[in-house]
DNA sequence: AGCTTGAGTTTCTTGAGGGAACCCTGATTG
DNA sequence: CAATCAGGGTTCCCTCAAGAAACTCAAGCT
């Protein structure tokens, strides 16, 4: 085996990644979630093999995060999130949040959100589910849970 | 080139890929943050090739996200998050909550977060950093930013 | 009958990932 | 003072996934 299966291991984000950690999996996403449904647009867009994203779109729908559904007599198909997929979304606003800040440079944010509820120009940010209070990296502290595998 | 750089695409999520998009590099991220700084406990616990861990390591150092520094009087070397590091750790927390909710199955979920601020076992939520209110997939409109490339 | 379009397959080449052994430097030990 | 040890990597080789480009197939259109 070439790439190690991240999937058994007893950590969620290892087994996010099994689901869309592959290479160009996190920008069919985005290009799926704006609108670019088909094979031949996501692969025009992205500039993908043809092969590879064969592959990553069966990988996708295999794992539920993408619904392949026929729009057309002809035997056409458009893909579309599911509502696990549509979660995943979250992910890409908080790349997208990163890359801006980080990486974007002089040139500014090469895209801009507009948040419907307030009508503004926006970005997210975490917030705890509990309290509302924000959640970032020295905020919180891991701790072994049900599903850790230790014998505590 | 066998792997497509994402870095030069004017996508902030292709950008932010060509900085921890490699496979392990979130895992190695995630070691560094909850305290396995060294080659050695980072190699054992993610069962990593050493080559490719270098490999990691060295990027992330390049790109700013890790800061490589000597702990002792003998070559030896830990790795810490820098700010710019602290703030991908955002990403793993939403990776972990998706596979917290999607991907644990009935063992539940292997970590829980301790949040500071209220003392309560908690996820991250993303809020408009705006009004405050929630920021889901088909909660904003994605346009054209400054940084587009777009000639309009 | 032939052209077009969408959605993949197939073939071939290259190079990244994995495994295992090896190397180097500076303590520590017998 | 030679031998060992530990941390932190290198080197070598093999396999398999990524990329490119050509090919296929089915349904409609002309």
């Amino acid at each position: 085996m070439q790439r190690t299966n991240f999937g058994g291991m007893a950590c969620s984000i290892a087994r996010t990644l099994d689901v869309i950690g592959e290479p160009w999996s996190p920008l069919i996403l985005r290009d799926v979630w704006v609108g670019a449904t088909r094979f031949d647009q996501i692969q025009a867009d992205l500039g993908i093999s043809r092969k590879v994203l064969t592959e990553r779109l069966n990988h996708l729908v295999d794992h539920g995060v993408l619904d392949r559904r026929p729009y057309d007599q002809r035997p056409r198909y458009e893909y579309v999130l599911t509502e696990k997929g549509a979660e995943l979304v979250d992910l890409l606003i908080v790349m997208t949040g990163w890359g801006d800040k980080w990486l974007a440079g002089a040139a500014g944010p090469p895209v801009l959100y507009r948040h419907h509820a307030c009508g503004e120009i926006s970005n997210a940010e975490l917030r705890c589910a509990h309290c509302g209070k924000p959640m970032h990296a020295g905020d919180i502290t891991p701790l072994a849970g049900p599903g850790s595998g230790s014998t505590s």
